[in-house]
DNA sequence: ATTATTTGACCCAT
DNA sequence: ATGGGTCAAATAAT
């Protein structure tokens, strides 16, 4: 994985937190994507198994590789860097040593234009699936040589958190029923109005609604669940559950001196499943511009794909399962 | 010039 | 009041 280019003055343990995190977010959006259409990929439930360790690992790794700052804070300058973001849009202008430095940034009045190097991933897909994310609607168009129009879509936050991302739908197929659907630019806001979308919907939730086991690793059944099946919501606060929610039930109080360990919580993945879990990373489709990670600096720490994974990933460790 | 994409005003449903 | 869809116009890319 590329690295984004940071200022050489950070220490060498506070750029490995960094990446720590970056990679975490990549990891996030695969697992998000192997779970929204689990029909088009072909993986191995243990690669999903050894996908969850990895990701679970990243806050103690992060922390782990700061912490040799002893008394010093990490002092990631998200808000910084979430304003410095690479685009034809928002210009760098200055960086210096401090990571406090407020960037000044250049914002061009309007474009209507998506900037051409932004990262994309393109699904084909006979279901409308809800992902998770709000969006709203703010065109639709006829498209030449094809009888069928996009519709384009908006983050529902991009005007209260200027998140960029976007999304187009596209007919593809009447039979069988296709849709394509590109999706632009990560999302950066940190609102998840619904629960992060562990429950798969389709036109027929009878038959296709279904959980992921984490720890059997088996698809289960909404129906077998029964009615009292709890709903996300009652696991997230705000939307956004903290890493203590996702590390500790309330009965084990966070200590600080020995950071939780995930791969004691969920069931030790065997190391052939990182190899597996790299052999369909391979296959699957993000599409990413050359000398471009996929991500964009404002996404190390507020990504919502992380926030909305952590949230899945905090459900999961409820008892009832 | 043509086409694709985005904005912003407007309308409607809740 | 608020949120989401529609649509004409503006803007960018080719």
């Amino acid at each position: 994985m590329e690295s984004p280019s940071w200022p050489e003055s950070l220490p060498d343990n506070r750029l490995k937190a960094i990446q720590e995190l970056t990679q975490g977010q990549d990891w996030t959006t695969k697992l998000q994507e192997v779970l929204w259409w689990p029909e088009e990929m072909e993986s191995d439930p243990t690669s999903i198994d050894g996908l969850v360790v990895q990701i679970l690992m990243i806050p103690y790794r992060s922390w782990a590789s700061s912490c040799s700052f002893k008394n010093e804070a990490l002092e990631l300058p998200t808000c910084d860097f979430h304003s410095s973001v690479s685009s034809d849009t928002q210009k760098l202008e200055k960086y210096n040593d401090s990571p406090k430095t407020v960037i000044p940034v250049t914002i061009k009045k309007r474009s209507a234009k998506r900037r051409k190097n932004s990262w994309t991933s393109t699904k084909v897909t006979s279901v409308l699936i809800d992902d998770g994310h709000a969006w709203r609607k703010y065109g639709q168009k006829e498209i030449l040589n094809s009888k069928r129009h996009r519709s384009y879509y908006r983050c529902t936050y991009k005007s209260d958190q200027g998140c960029q991302a976007t999304k187009q739908v596209q007919m593809i197929e009447d039979k069988p029923l296709k849709y394509r659907i590109t999706y632009f630019s990560n999302h950066t806001c940190n609102n998840l109005q619904r629960p992060p979308p562990i429950i798969l919907h389709s036109p027929y939730p009878r038959e296709n609604s279904m959980l992921l086991n984490f720890e059997t690793k088996e698809l289960i059944n909404k129906k077998q669940l029964g009615p009292n099946f709890p709903s996300v919501k009652q696991e997230l606060n705000d939307g956004v559950p903290s890493l203590s929610s996702l590390g500790h039930n309330q009965s084990t109080p966070c200590n600080y001196n020995s950071p939780w360990d995930p791969s004691t919580h969920v069931s030790q993945a065997p190391k052939e499943s990182l190899s597996l879990m790299s052999s369909w990373l391979d296959r699957e489709e993000m599409v990413s511009p050359p000398a471009y990670s996929g991500l964009d600096h404002g996404d190390i720490i507020s990504s919502s794909s992380y926030s909305s994974m952590a949230g899945t990933l905090g459900y999961h460790m409820n008892p009832m399962l």
